[in-house]
Formats: C-alpha cells, sequence, structure tokens
DNA sequence: GATAATAGTTAGCCAAGGCTAAATTGTTTG
DNA sequence: CAAACAATTTAGCCTTGGCTAACTATTATC
C-alpha cells in the first residue's frame, strides 16, 4: 500500500544530510521503542522492589511511593499489576516478596542499570547527571551495546 | 511522612552492592524520565515530519503511519494533538507543514539523535543496533552527555 | 486498651496512545 | 467523467498510568 514512497525514490529533493532508512528498518526502530515503554515502568518496579529488600530487608507501598514520587494509590494498583504477572506476591496491608521469576527480572534489570550507570561515569559524565540518564537509557540498549559499554568500562577502570 | 526509611538507616542489611541514594535524588531520576516520555512522542513525529519534508518534500499521514508502523487513525490524531500545541500546520485532507516552532524542535531532535547515533557507532555498534537503540536512547540523554558523546565521536575520527 | 497517626486500599476520574470499522474526500484511470 | 482506488478523518473502544477523596487496617502512644 502507498506507492507515494516508491514513486518519490528516485525524484528530487537531493542528499539533505544523512538519508531516511528504508522503511522496513525505520519501523523496527519505533516499534522496538513502544515495546521497551510497555515493560520499562514494571522492571522500575521489580527492581526497586528488589533493592529495597536487599538494602533495608522489606519492601514497602509507601516507600516504593516515596522514592517513584507517585501517590500511595498508583503504586497500590501497580502492586495489584505486578502480582497479575507472577512478579510479586502480597497479602494485604503487608510488605512485598518477589516470586522467582520476580527475582530473576530484578537481577537482570539492575545488572544492566549498572552497567549503563558505570559506562557513564567511565565516560566523565557527573554522578547525580549519569544517575538520572541511566533511569531512562536502560531501557533502550540492547544486549550488543551493553556488551560494549561493559567492556569499555573495564578498559578505563583497570 | 513515612519515618520507616529513617529508623531503618542505620539499621542492620549490610551493604549489599552499591546504597541506595537518597530518596530526594532517587525520585528525580523517576520524574525526569515520566517527563521524558511525556514529550518523546511528539520529538519523534516532529523530527520524522521535518525529515519527511526535507528528503521528500512532503509529509503525507499514510508515509508516517508507514514508517512508525501505527494506524493511520493513530497518525490522524496526534496530528490534531500537533496542531493544537501549535507545532504543524495542516489543512484536511493535505500534507503536513511545520511552524516554526515545529522546525525548531524537528532541528535539535535531529541534532540530538545524530550525535547519539554517530557515538553509539563511533563505540562500536553494528549500524542497524545502533539505530534502534538510539531511537529509544535519544531522550534520556542529558545535554551534559550529549556534549561528552559528541567529544567522544570526534576524538575517534580524526 | 482507646485514640491518634500511619499505611494501604478502593472508587472514580482523566489524558495519552494504541486499535478497528465506517464515512468522507481526493486522485487515477477506463 | 464515472468508477475504482487511495488517503484521511471520525467514532467508539481499550489499556496504561497518573491523580484525589474516602474508607479500612495496622501500629504507636498515652
Ligand atoms: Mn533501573
Ligand atoms: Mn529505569
Ligand atoms: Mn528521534
Ligand atoms: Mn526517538
Amino acid at each position: 500500500m502507498s506507492d507515494h514512497e516508491q514513486l518519490r525514490t528516485a525524484t528530487s529533493h537531493g542528499q539533505s544530510g544523512d538519508a531516511l532508512p528504508p522503511v522496513e528498518q525505520h519501523a523496527k526502530q519505533y516499534e522496538t521503542v513502544r515495546y521497551a515503554h510497555e515493560t520499562e515502568l514494571i522492571e522500575d518496579y521489580v527492581e526497586l522492589i528488589g533493592d529495597l529488600i536487599r538494602h533495608r530487608g522489606e519492601a514497602r507501598a509507601a516507600d516504593i511511593a516515596n522514592r517513584m514520587a507517585v501517590s500511595q494509590a498508583t503504586v497500590s494498583k501497580m502492586i495489584r499489576r505486578l502480582n497479575e504477572l507472577g512478579l510479586v506476591t502480597s497479602k494485604p496491608y503487608r510488605s512485598l516478596f518477589l516470586t522467582e521469576e520476580g527475582q530473576a527480572m530484578a537481577e537482570t534489570s539492575r545488572a544492566r542499570h549498572n552497567v549503563v550507570l558505570h559506562f557513564l561515569r567511565a565516560l566523565g559524565v557527573d554522578d547525580s547527571t549519569a544517575r538520572i540518564d541511566a533511569e531512562g537509557m536502560e531501557h533502550h540498549v540492547s544486549d550488543e551495546t551493553l556488551a560494549i559499554m561493559q567492556r569499555f568500562t573495564e578498559q578505563r577502570q583497570s
């Protein structure tokens, strides 16, 4: 459908900078981003719950709300979702626990987050900026890029 | 509210890896990500419209739908939003134009996108992977990090 | 142990960003 | 130039992820 682009392909409008990627590749870029956005928040919740348990011994909804700067109602709703997804277990009015699957996700996310954070610091980015950037970037870094970041960081720190 | 964290601060649960950041800083991380997500899609649309105009002479809704792998209805709805935001002008059933403000946003976004893309390639990431990662990462890179990426890329290519 | 403070839940609202199906407009072609 | 085709819009639906306000449960304090 839409031969518009095809028809235009060999026409005027000269090389202004880089060319547009082929449609299929371009589409894949946006699709990948949309997919990342579906899982992003879930990963952040699970990772944070894992961190709270590791550092504090337990994860309470109020702590999550404070750290995420979000209302308790929002957290409560999200907990239900995490429950349905089989990532956490919880009894009403009690603190949270990760399932096996939840723990696995927490560790994977934490590891990836750390690679990105340490990479940014190794690049020379200020610590507090690096923390902010890493929180968003982590969800858009492919395994390939992640491996390269890790190698880079190790190199610069031996 | 919630002295829970305070009370726990000096207690058990030893240094398992990196410590949790202070609550205020941690909150800022997530807030910044939420804010980026509000503007992200808008930036991608405006950038793409700018690119289509530059490379094809005009931007049509069908091309946007194809490149973004999204339905035309979705594009149509978003165009209305961009219109209300003063970023594009459009007459019904005709192709799109960027306002002054829209052009400025397109150029800023394109420049930033290119810095991230070229940085990833300079790092050694494969081109198609770099394109995918850059599409997501670009919205989470601070000015500080961007400047460092640019310096790095120039260094590696002289 | 009653009351106050804190924590968690529920209900109901909203905007954003997807979708499909149906209606409309514009363009190409026999 | 009429019919077919392509492009665009509209209506109506859904999920996600925010919010506030009101309610309920737990915990701390006197
Ligand atoms: Mn993280
Ligand atoms: Mn994150
Ligand atoms: Mn972009
Ligand atoms: Mn993008």
